[in-house]
Parts: C-alpha cells; sequence; structure tokens
DNA sequence: TACATTACTGACCGGTTAGTCAGTTATTGA
DNA sequence: TCAATAACTGACTAACCGGTCAGTAATGTA
C-alpha cells in the first residue's frame, strides 16, 4: 500500500515526485552556493544552477523569483543559526576566558574555512558594492554580532583581571584578521590552481596566532624594566 | 616652428593630439582601475570606462584588444615595483627587526588601505577563480615575494635572539591577516553604503596587532612560573 | 479509460553589452 | 589651400543570458 501517511497536518509525501518537490529547495540551493562561491555571482548562469541541480532552469524560477532571491536564500541559508551557537557557549561557558577564545577561533575555522559556507564570505567581499541592502543585512546579522560576540569575550576577561586592559573591539578585529585571511585565500587564490602555494598549514597559523595573542594579551607578571601597560584607576 | 623635436628615436610629442595619445594608456588604467574596484569585473561595462577616461568606447578598444586584456593591465600597472621598494629597505634597515616590522606593516597600510591599490587585492580575491594564470601570477609576483620579505625579516630577528623561536612563515600569516581584513574591509563592506559599521579606527586595530604581536613575539625575560618557549640547541 | 492536477520543460523574448568598422575630425606637410 | 594621415567616434552586430509561458509528462482520482 504505497500511501501509508497520506494527507496528515504536515504530510509526509507520498509519491517519488512529491519527495522530489520537498527537496528541490535544498537541492537548487546546494547547487548555488557552490556555483556562486567558484565562480562569483555574476558569472554563474542559472541554467547552470538549474542543470547542477538535476532540472531545467523554468523549474529553477518555480522556487526562486529571481537569480538575486536566490542569492539572498543561498546567503541565509549558509548562514543560518550559527551565531546563536557562540552565544549559548559563552552563557555556559565555566573556564578561562583564553580558552573560549580559543575554542571560538577553532570552531569558526571548522564551520567557514572547511566547508563550503566560507566562501559565502568571499562572495560577500565581492558583491557587497552591487548588493548594498544585502551588504547591509550580512553585516547586521553576521558580522556585527560575531564581533559583539567576541568583544564580550575580551571584555569579561579585562574584567577579571585575566586580560591587560585593552580596546576589546580593536582587540576583535586583530583576533579575526587572520582567520578570515585564511578563510578568503582559501576559497580564491588556494581554490585557483596555483600551485607555487607553500603556505604553512591552516591550522599551524591559528595554533601561532592564539599563542603569540595570548602571551601579549594575558594579564601577567612583567620584567621590571619594561612594564605593561598600566590599568587605569575605574 | 612648431616641429622643433620631430622625428627623433624617441619622438617628443609636438601636438595636444599626440599628447593626448600618450596619456591615453594611463588614462584608461586609471578609469578602469577605480570602476574594477568599485563595482567588480562583470559588472563594469567597458563603455563606462572609456567615457570616464573621455573618450569613446571604440578608442578603448585601439589601445586594449578586449576588457580581459584591459583588466591585466590594470593589476600589472597597480602592482608595479611596489615590493623592490620593501627590500631595498630590508638591505638598508639599521635598528631593530621590531622597529622594521612596524614600518613595513604602516607602510603597506598607506599604500593599500588608503588608496585604490588595495581595491586590486580585492578583484583578485574575487576574479581568482575565472582567471586562475592571473591568479598564479598575482600570488608569484606579489603575495609570495611580500610575503618572503616578511618572514625574512622574521627570521633575522629570530636569529638575533630579538624575537621568539617561532615558525617565520606561520608568522607572516598572523601578522598580514588583520591588515588584509582591514584592507578588504574598507573596499566592500566598507565602501557600501552600510551606517551601522561602528568599527574602530583601522590605525588603532593596527597599533594594537604590533602591540600585541611585540608582547608576544619579542624574546625577553618572562615569569618563572610559566616559562617561554624553550630555544632548541641549534 | 477519462479527466484533473501537479511538477516540470525548453523554446523563446527582450534587454544588455563586448567588440567592430565605416565614417568623421584634427593635424601635418607641401 | 589642399591632400594625406593619424586619432577618434558611435551606430551597429552578434552573442549571451535572465526571465516567461505554452505545452508535456507524471501522478492521482473516479
Amino acid at each position: 500500500m504505497p500511501r501509508a501517511s497520506a494527507k496528515t497536518a504536515a504530510p509526509a509525501p507520498s509519491s517519488a515526485r512529491q519527495r522530489r518537490k520537498e527537496a528541490r529547495p535544498q537541492e537548487l540551493l546546494e547547487a548555488a552556493l557552490s556555483l556562486f562561491v567558484e565562480k562569483g555571482f555574476a558569472a554563474t548562469r542559472s541554467e547552470e544552477v538549474a542543470a547542477k541541480a538535476g532540472v531545467s532552469k523554468g523549474t529553477l524560477y518555480l522556487y526562486y523569483p529571481s537569480k538575486e532571491e536566490l542569492f539572498k536564500a543561498v546567503v541565509r541559508e549558509a548562514i543560518g543559526t550559527k551565531i546563536a551557537e557562540g552565544v549559548s557557549e559563552l552563557g555556559k561557558h565555566q573556564g578561562s576566558m583564553a580558552e573560549l577564545l580559543t575554542w571560538m577561533l577553532w570552531s569558526w575555522w571548522e564551520r567557514m574555512g572547511l566547508t563550503p559556507a566560507g566562501g559565502i564570505h568571499k562572495i560577500m567581499m565581492s558583491e557587497a558594492g552591487n548588493f548594498p541592502q544585502l551588504a547591509a543585512f550580512y553585516n547586521d546579522e553576521v558580522i556585527e554580532p560575531s564581533c559583539a560576540l567576541l568583544a564580550e569575550v575580551v571584555r569579561r576577561g579585562i574584567a577579571s583581571g585575566e586580560f591587560r586592559d585593552v580596546d576589546p573591539d580593536a582587540c576583535v578585529m586583530v583576533l579575526i584578521g587572520p582567520v578570515l585571511h585564511l578563510v578568503l585565500h582559501q576559497h580564491s587564490i588556494g581554490a585557483a590552481g596555483v600551485v607555487h602555494d607553500h603556505k604553512p598549514e591552516p591550522e599551524v597559523v591559528l595554533k601561532l596566532q592564539l599563542e603569540l595573542m595570548f602571551e601579549g594579551l594575558l594579564n601577567r607578571p612583567r620584567h621590571p624594566t619594561e612594564p605593561a601597560t598600566p590599568r587605569p584607576a575605574a
């Protein structure tokens, strides 16, 4: 009996055709993501996206009204609720802020550097000028929350005496700079067929970045001849 | 007598029209640079470039055989011989390697962050996939030499005992990450009309980056309870 | 078998733009 | 003043591609 669970409130798709219909948006988004990341927005033809998802161009436009809307959907999909995870981690974390920063940078690398999702950042860099509205969306929904989250960690570390008294926002930029640079490289020069690229392993860079950072950021006793930046009275 | 210096081996242009002809390539390259940086390669129409340079589209194609060749010329022009300056500075520099690194990062920021030349880097990130041959050129002629130069400075600092014994290549990535991130931001999100962008001043970030870097990188006496990374015997 | 509905197709349309080339204008030399 | 030449122009062509829609095929229903 082929229709075992038909017509419920959230109807389980009965036929193969139904099942495909529900899978289409995902399939199209995945195809679009990889092509946008690989070739950029303008250079990706909508027919290619459709072909890669195994449908015709017409079908693509049944699910997304325009190439631009498809692009937005890809960005929203790839971003998802990733930031919320970081926020919740901040809430329940028990150890030092240095450990938390380390965890955050590593998980960021794992999610952006090692998956196509990082390509989103590359696309946004390229297309920000042509889609200011989307750039604003990306800034508000992704960049600002991420930076605010990291800045809060730094701020707590300063308050507890774990870190020196630095500008938290500037510190965040210093923190994320190398990670984002690695991500971008991975999806541009690194993805093109450039063979003379004998860069160090990203993991080594990240490790050193954290090490250098903390050697400088941690609030530890200093050599008497060279006092650390004095903490203000407040 | 209008032809004072006519028909020499390298003829000085006699008429206004001649002078314009010699200036055209430069004018076109400048127009193309600013438009490519602003809108990307695909979104820039060749007629716009011509108009911005004050000529018609036909004239553009008298000087450059295609849009793609124009793009290549722009990249080559913008890169020029900038790296050679850094190399010569390495040769004649007298002070500490920390001072030299500081100088290099600042001059890099001044040349890439504060001029349209930095936009080249953004374009290369976007178009590397579509122009692999150009990406290889950029990697070989710009990225690798720059990194090699900085790595050499770090290496000397380590050899003299000024710096701790870190991986020089990884250290370079940590160094340039924040700078390049600032440059890219400046030419993408920063250039789009995103107003909610209350990032710290780039100069503040750079200053902190160097400070944190050196607090961690400098080879100074450490607190006894937390020994520094031991130097190997060699 | 006949009809209705749903998912999908791909030829086509219209707008856009890289690149061309016959023609125009400025300059030079006689 | 009058060719000859060099620099430049912009209407035009051909190709491309985003988006449409009349039609087809698969599935469901009776």
